[in-house]
Formats: C-alpha cells, sequence, structure tokens
DNA sequence: TCCATTTATTAACATATGTTAATGCCCCTC
DNA sequence: GAGGGGCATTAACATATGTTAATAAATGGA
C-alpha cells in the first residue's frame, strides 16, 4: 500500500526542482492530489475524452500514441517513473484529447486537478510563472527531439533510444519500439540482427 | 519604404489578438522594435548563432529547416504575412540556434529585442501570462500538427498543405513542399500527376 | 529577346521497407 | 511437465519510394 505523504513529496521535490514554490503554495496545492493506480493496459487518458488532471507517474511505464483513420497506433513517448504522463493540450485547450495515454505496466500515479491548479495562480503568482517555465521546458526538449527524429534514421534513432532510455527494451515489447521509430517490427528485427 | 508606425501597429494588433495587454505596457514595447528587410535566401536566423530578437513577417515568406550531419535539409514550417518566425527555442533557452529561419522571397519583419521584452515581465506581469499563453497556443498547434505528419500518408498530408497554405505552391519551389511532406521532388511529382 | 539557370517531369532502375507466412522461443498458467 | 498465447526472427515476395539521368518547361537577367 502506497503511503500518501510519501508519495506526495516526490511530486513536491519534481516542482521544485523547476521552479521554488511560494510559502504555503504546496499546502493549497497538495489538498488537490490524488493517488491513483492503474493495471496494465488500461488508459490514463483516452481519445475523444475530457482531460482534468496533471499526472506524475510513480512507479510504471506509459505510452503515448496517436490511432490514424485505420485504426493504427503511433507511439509517441514513453514514461518512466518521475515523468509526467499528462495530456497538456488537452487542459489547456479544454477540448477532447487528440492522443491515449496508455499503462504498459501496472501503475501508480499522483495527480493534480487541473482546473483547481489554474485558480491558483491568483493567489500564487509565481505559479503562474512555473506554468510558463514548464512550456518551456517541454518546447525546448520537443523540439531537440523532433529534430533528431526527421534527421536521423530509424537505425540512429534506435541507437539513441538504447542510450536515453537505459534498460526500457527489456521492458516492453519490440513493437512498440519500432512503433516508436516509425518502422514495422520486421525491420526493427532487420536493424537489430545487421548490428553484428 | 515602410512607415514604421504604421507597421508596428500591425504588430501590435497581432499581439492584443493573443492577450490584452496592460495599459502602458505597448508603450515601453515599442521601443524595443525594429524594422528590418531581408533579401531572398537570406537567413533571419542560423543553425549555431545566438537568437536576440522575436520576429513578426509583415511581408514575404519564411521557411524553418533542419540540417542532419549529412547536410541533407529538411523543412519544418513555411510563415506568411501576420506570422511569428521567431527562433523560440534558442531565445528561451539561451543555447545557440538548432534550427535555420531562411527567406524565401524578400520579407519585411518588425523585430523585438526579446532579453529587453523579458525585463518588462516585473513591470507588467501581464506580460508573464502573454508569454505563458502564446506556448500554450503554439503547443497545441503544434501537436495537432504532428499527428497529421504521423499518421497520415505524404499525399494526404499535401492535400492539407495546400487547403492549409492557399496560393502558397504557386510563390515557393516544389522541392521545398517535398521536403516539407519528406519525400523527394520526384515522388511529390508522382503524387501530383496521379491526382487525375 | 535571347540565353543561362533553375525547376518540374518522366523513365528506367536500384533499394529499402512493408507484407505475409512459417518457425521457434519464451513465459505463463494449469 | 504440457499446452497455449504472445512475441521475435527469418525468408520470400511485393511495393513504394529513392536514385540517376535525360528532357522539357519556366524563370530571370543581361
Amino acid at each position: 500500500m502506497l503511503d500518501r505523504e510519501r508519495e506526495f513529496e516526490k511530486f513536491r521535490i519534481a516542482i521544485e526542482s523547476v521552479c521554488h514554490l511560494q510559502p504555503g503554495a504546496w499546502d493549497d496545492l497538495s489538498e488537490l492530489l490524488t493517488l491513483k493506480q492503474y493495471k496494465k493496459n488500461d488508459y490514463l487518458s483516452r481519445e475523444g475524452e475530457m482531460a482534468y488532471n496533471a499526472v506524475f507517474l510513480l512507479d510504471g511505464i506509459v505510452r503515448v500514441f496517436y490511432r490514424n483513420k485505420d485504426g493504427a497506433e503511433y507511439n509517441k513517448t514513453f514514461f518512466v517513473p518521475g515523468m509526467f504522463p499528462t495530456p497538456l493540450t488537452a487542459l489547456l485547450s479544454g477540448a477532447p484529447n487528440l492522443i491515449n495515454f496508455q499503462a504498459l505496466t501496472d501503475c501508480d500515479t499522483v495527480e493534480l486537478n487541473f482546473a483547481e491548479f489554474k485558480k491558483l495562480f491568483k493567489k500564487y503568482p509565481s505559479l503562474d510563472s512555473f506554468m510558463r517555465i514548464v512550456l518551456e521546458i517541454e518546447w525546448i526538449k520537443k523540439e531537440r527531439h523532433d529534430i533528431r527524429m526527421v534527421t536521423n534514421s530509424a537505425a540512429e534513432n534506435y541507437e539513441i533510444f538504447l542510450e536515453e532510455h537505459p534498460g526500457l527494451e527489456q521492458q516492453i515489447p519490440q513493437y512498440h519500439i519500432a512503433s516508436y521509430l516509425g518502422i514495422t517490427p520486421i525491420q526493427l528485427s532487420r536493424i537489430r540482427s545487421s548490428k553484428q
């Protein structure tokens, strides 16, 4: 069983590493938190549905993927503990989710009610800056990632994946990695076998 | 010859359409503006160089592209008048640019000194919110765009390009569009000819 | 107006990647 | 320990796309 206070503390540390909070802000903020658990293959957040919470991953692995009109899936990102598998676009736009967040293993999360969180911006202006900084950081990360995915071959991106996600390839099926690389599992298998 | 005041006014209107400015904010902000002109093929902003200005495009067409280690170019976005061909990541991170902004025609711009702009955040807190909202809007746009590019075929994305950029295909070489679509000019030519 | 350059098209060919299918492995459960 | 499901690998084949090259068309400068 998870200890609320101890798990919330991990979330607080992750937030403070981005931007120091004003006194009192954490106390108000922690009122908006809940612990959640997901079984393998559950959806944290689903295409077509509204989103309400920012999500901090305590334990497990989550993938984000798109689906095209034929139902084919395209993995976009993998999340491991300490990351934020949060449907940011849906939260910001108030529109239904366009992408899916799915647990690839059993998962534990801390979740933050985003609408209530935004109301705190008035009381704690630094939370507005905090949100801006999060968006800046995510924007920079996304641009670096996009450049790499576009300018490299699938084989090069596979190598980078292995470096950036040590151990992850043991924990998830290869076809998820292939989808992330934009190739078929067969092609990934060829790349792997041609490595020696 | 361009009339400074009239051109700056276009910039103000574009900003106000995002978020209403506090009284006085525009007066201080307009002190930080300059008019610039670029010749066809000039770079507004270049890989490896630092970035200093946010850019508003008055006239002309700009492309953003990445280069891989072999020098091959990959177009990412086209900008037309009223848009902001701004090296956001370089401005936010303070690190050298990873991507290139190039004029595809002669261009006129209004440019805003970003470091000085950020200093105004203290005097006008709403500019901090403004920046957050810009990032939110850009994030949402980018996600929609990415989903489409990944889940559609090149032929479908070509159709979408034509709808979203009416008239643009008459103004720029097809090989730039091909690069944007992630295919060769030859392949784009085949797609075009197979349309009837 | 003419010439040179750039760009688009087309064809023939090469190649990488997808498709289908068969095989075998691994792991899980009973 | 046996059976079954999920997954990775491999092979044979199909196909889409890239490559090279030749030609034609459009563009821009002198």
